[in-house]
DNA sequence: ACCCCCTGACTTTTT
DNA sequence: GTCAGGGGGT
């Protein structure tokens, strides 16, 4: 196989494939098309078969991407059985295949953070049911305890303080509700099998000898159990490949442990490490801003970029009056860049920030401007009511004991099953240690129990049980199109949305929802319960084909925060609110955590190829009161000489500056005024 | 059951 | 300043 297109190291660290191997891949080093290619050559020049490889990563996106290249360059044929896949979901299908040693029904539900935060309210914990903050530190707690490894008995018996003790007993509450409910959440599918990996030799040693090399994308974000999740997949002498970059390194807030880098070093002594410092994306100057920015950070390995790219233009600093100057200012100059270049278009452009509550300003201008935008992160398919609706009739459909899902769609579509009747239906699952549709079924049962309430349960019960038992005989994508007509969802849609139209939009996202339950269940697998494998996969959110459509070239600016920006590039970045207690952030200052704001600001950086902006206010309105703003220090940190500083070359007082923005802005609008 | 007003939050989020 | 979500009133 020849290797054309990649450079020394690349092929360097393609090539290697004994023992275990980091890849430090800078930003925009190619580290896609290592990891990519690299799985081609095992297979079309190591022959190892594609089963026997398994590739994590941690976004459903990456995932897909990945697998489509690989399948590309060698051919679906060769990639027939090989695994690409988010931790999460490795994870899923480990316990689907374990469910039996780890004495586990194969019909579990995953609950997601509302279902587990619904749960944790429900355990009883006094304090916790008024004081939402607390409430949210205590399932923060639990899922950190998850990701560190610990388990209830062990953080009880760590508990510091009061506090803690409390909440390790919640912890142990909880997880014996899941077990109760059958039900597992995001967390416990990447704790369950590390656990049953660590304990069970056998499990452990069938998993070694089927994965005969393992690849880890973004592996600076592994938490302590992913971390041990690989270690046991690999084995002592484990042949794989992980590809990380320290710097960029954002998501330690939520348990990811940049450390893991080089914790490697010392649980594997010969480690070899490959780095990729050749960066294909920016011109020079970027670059460099970026190197002596991060040379700020500590290092536990010691990296520098290079590019042989032009040198590029002075990135620029915008001073503005206040955050209204500022989205005009970055609103207009993108609408006469983008004029100016031939070709030009709109998604050549980015604006990033650190918040999202920051995208709101510059969404009023671009619309003022009629410039077409694109926000990111906005709300999700999954997070809208219809959906959450038909997925907890499919989740209850699968697991009669999913008490969360149960509780949703009781009354909904109305069917006079109110509070009051909830309640006695929970006190009586409570005294007979019954799921809330067990007691349904109970009750309905009672034949001499009266009344209308208990009535419309009994209907209710009989309508999905005779859906699950339908629905595991065979048809079930019939079923549930037969149920979801049966509830008179429809009608129900347009009940309660404000125009038919919204009503029929709605429809067709469950239209959409329910063809992908159809193509997700797999009747060749040998999995026990297919139904239920597809609904738990929709539960981790891979939508499959959808966004094909939505990533064709779209020609709108790009708003994201910084985190969402990672992986990607932009001809021209803007980098809002370069403003001390925005970038670092408050809350970063005052825990003395700079480091990571300093990564992020890095990131944000690194997005750009061509031009880069910053742009910050002197003064900005925040909650209601003016405040005068200091510039980012990161700014200061940045090399002097190839920033273009406006308000450092030619100070300009307040009432010039504001003045030249509303010439600025009347003059562009006179221009593109049609 | 529904609506309206008040209160509190204003870092980042995938699965 | 603005929005969401809870509580209280009708």
């Amino acid at each position: 196989m020849s290797l054309p297109q990649l450079n020394e190291k690349q092929r360097e660290a393609l090539l290697a494939t004994q023992g275990p191997i980091l890849v430090l891949a800078g930003a925009g080093s190619g580290k896609t098309s290592v990891i990519t290619r690299k799985m081609v050559y095992l297979i079309k020049e190591k022959d190892i078969p594609a089963r026997n490889i398994v590739a994590v990563t941690f976004t459903n996106k990456a995932a897909r991407e990945m697998k489509q290249r690989v399948s590309k360059l060698a051919g679906a044929k060769a990639t027939q059985g090989l695994t690409v896949s988010t931790f999460h979901n490795f994870g899923l299908n480990f316990i689907r295949r374990e469910y039996k040693k780890l004495r586990m029904k194969s019909n579990f539900t995953i609950f997601d953070d509302q279902d587990s935060l619904a749960l944790i309210k429900d355990l009883g914990f006094k304090e916790a049911e008024s004081d939402k903050q607390l409430l949210f530190r205590l399932q923060q707690q639990i899922s950190a305890w998850k990701n560190e490894l610990i388990l209830p008995e062990q953080a009880y018996n760590q508990a510091k303080d009061q506090e803690q003790l409390i909440f390790a007993k919640v912890y142990e509450k909880y997880a014996r509700s899941m077990k109760a409910y059958n039900a597992v959440d995001f967390d416990d599918l990447i704790l369950i099998p590390t656990l049953l990996l660590r304990d069970d030799p056998e499990v452990r040693e069938k998993w070694q000898n089927k994965i005969r090399y393992l690849l880890v994308d973004e592996y600076q974000d592994t938490n302590t159990s992913q971390y041990e999740l690989i270690k046991h997949l690999v084995g002592q002498f484990g042949h794989f490949t992980v590809v990380g970059d320290d710097d960029q390194s954002i998501y330690s807030w939520r348990g990811a442990r940049p450390e893991n880098l080089d914790q490697l070093a010392k649980d594997y002594p010969h480690l070899q490490v490959i780095k990729l410092e050749q960066n294909y994306r920016s011109y020079g100057r970027i670059l460099k801003a970026a190197n002596v920015l991060i040379d700020n950070n500590p290092h536990a390995f010691v990296k520098k970029l290079w590019s042989d790219k032009p040198y590029g233009d002075p990135l620029r600093v915008v001073t503005c009056p206040n955050e209204d100057a500022e989205a005009e200012k970055v609103v207009t100059e993108i609408i006469s860049r983008k004029v100016r270049t031939k070709n030009g278009r709109y998604s050549d452009f980015a604006i990033l920030y650190r918040g999202n509550h920051q995208s709101k300003i510059f969404e009023r201008t671009l619309i003022a401007n009629n410039v077409p935008y694109k926000i990111s992160g906005s709300t999700s398919f999954f997070a809208r009511s219809e959906i959450k609706d038909i997925m907890a009739y499919l989740r209850l459909l699968t697991n009669p004991d999913d008490d969360n899902a149960f509780l949703r769609i009781a009354n909904t579509p109305r069917r006079g099953i109110g509070p009051t009747t909830l309640e006695q239906l929970g006190t009586y699952a409570q005294i007979r240690h019954i799921s809330l549709f067990a007691a349904c079924h109970e009750i309905g049962l009672e034949q001499h129990l009266q009344g209308k309430g208990l009535d419309n349960v009994r209907r209710f019960s009989d309508l999905v049980s005779r859906a699950a038992d339908n629905a595991e005989r065979g048809d079930s994508v019939g079923v549930i199109h037969d149920l979801v007509a049966r509830i008179g969802y429809h009608s129900w849609l347009h009940e309660t949305s404000s125009t038919p139209k919204a009503a029929e939009f709605r429809w067709n996202n469950i239209q959409e929802l329910l063809g992908w339950v159809e193509k997700g269940i797999d009747d060749n697998s040998n999995d026990p319960n297919p139904f239920a494998a597809a609904v738990a996969n929709l539960m981790l959110r891979d939508m499959l084909d959808r966004n094909e459509k939505e990533e064709e070239e779209s020609n709108e600016v790009q708003l994201m925060t910084l985190h969402a920006a990672k992986g990607l590039e932009f001809n021209h970045v803007y980098l809002v609110g370069m403003e001390e207690e925005f970038l670092p952030h408050k809350s970063s200052i005052e825990n003395d955590d700079i480091e990571e704001e300093r990564r992020l600001a890095y990131v944000g950086i690194t997005r750009a190829q061509r031009t880069l902006t910053f742009t910050l206010c002197k003064k900005r309105s925040k909650y209601g009161e003016v405040m005068t703003c200091e510039p980012s220090r990161f700014l200061e940190e940045l090399p002097q000489d190839d920033l273009d500083w406006d308000a450092k070359r030619k100070p300009l007082t307040e009432e010039e500056q504001e003045q030249l923005a509303t010439d600025n802005i009347s003059m562009l609008k006179s221009l593109f005024a049609d």
